[in-house]
DNA sequence: CTGGATCCCTCACGATACTG
DNA sequence: CAGTATCGTGAGGGATCCAG
């Protein structure tokens, strides 16, 4: 933001640091593991450059971000969250969580990233309605895929496993959601031709019931 | 904020409606009960009459706050949250932890505004410190007072209790930060002359183990 | 190709003066 | 007390250009 609030406060101070349009984005996309600045300006919907790079700068000089070399040679910088940043998980899904009770159906020219459901599945997950065998899903969303793995009561996404899935998802944003709010079911959502799915019914019905996503308008 | 997001994501959905520059404020300060503009106007350090009312219009419109008739006859309108605005009680709170482990000590020209002490209280009471007998705390805090009342494991504040207080705690901001923080004794504070006590020592040591606030730098 | 830098334009915000 | 009116500034939007 322009001037900061100059209020001993402790959410002027958070406003301060992380309430410029597009900061909390960036920070959103980057839980999900270290970006390029391509990759957060694909996930950013647009984002001009000089607006992603003054963030970047702004949220290093704050100790929000690092900026590292990329692993993979000859190619360039990530970027990544320090500890700091990283501690902005609980406050982005609050946040999340409070905005997703009002967002309405999915607009023909909404931006869908994948980062958005991974933190959605991450903060939805309730480890005591998964049962002892390990689980992998894959998710194909919007031209998209995402892997999830649960083992032990525990969900890792992305993740990379290499084990054949247990379940395969294909569906729009909007349907996903619907699903797994509750709103829409298993069979409406297929017999309407919204869904597409490879695997048992049953294993679909318990991995809505693995996760629970704020219902919306 | 100026053009909305277009994003599939409660985060992006969230800041379309609260990440204006002032808005979130605006919430914290209605967190501690209804407010009329001027107030608003007091604890938010100056914010411009024109961008006050915009946000009230546009957190209306967004059915967050909402415009009431004043009780007191004759006198104007205030400013109260809805069930949906006051759900961002937990977000703000989350932010406000985050924030407040960056806060260095208090420039001369912060603003301090009671509303932010309240909500660091309730954040950081620990109910599990207090013991059963009730207990009334005045606070008198740059040239602002607070009352605040525990009992049976609950905190209110404000509170309007007329007991006689079991403790007065007078100091500035910072002092009181860093008391609740741990990063100042009370011995250190008192001989330093920024701090008054009216009470016992150990009424304020109890005090200070029932709340614990971030430390930061 | 990635990772920006530069330019121009618009509008949100800031400051202040004024009014019902 | 509770805003409205007006005007200046600078952050952000969008396209294009440039360096490794």
């Amino acid at each position: 933001m322009s001037r900061g609030y100059h209020q001993f406060c402790g959410l002027a101070r958070a406003l301060d640091l992380i309430g410029s349009r597009w900061a909390l984005l960036i920070v959103r996309d980057l839980l999900t593991g270290p970006k390029r600045f391509s990759e957060l300006q694909d996930g950013l919907s647009g984002v001009p450059t000089n607006v992603l790079t003054a963030r970047l700068r702004e949220l290093e000089d704050e100790g929000i971000v690092m900026r590292r070399a990329h692993e993979r040679p000859g190619g360039g910088v990530v970027y990544d969250l320090t500890d700091f940043g990283r501690e902005l998980e609980q406050p982005i899904m609050a946040l999340g969580f409070w905005g997703a009770r009002a967002m309405g159906p999915m607009h023909p020219d909404d931006h869908f990233s994948v980062d958005s459901l991974t933190l959605a599945l991450r903060g939805s997950f309730r480890p005591e309605h998964a049962d002892a065998r390990p689980r992998v899903y894959d998710f194909k969303v919007e031209d998209r895929s995402l892997r999830a793995r649960v083992a032990d009561g525990r969900l890792v996404v992305p993740s990379d496993s290499t084990d054949e899935p247990d379940l395969v998802v294909e569906a729009d944003a909007d349907v996903l959601a619907g699903l797994f709010s509750g709103q829409l079911t298993l069979d409406v959502a297929r017999k309407s031709g919204r869904l597409q799915l490879r695997g048992t019914k049953a294993e679909a019905a318990r991995l809505l019931d693995m996760f629970r996503f704020p219902s919306y308008a």
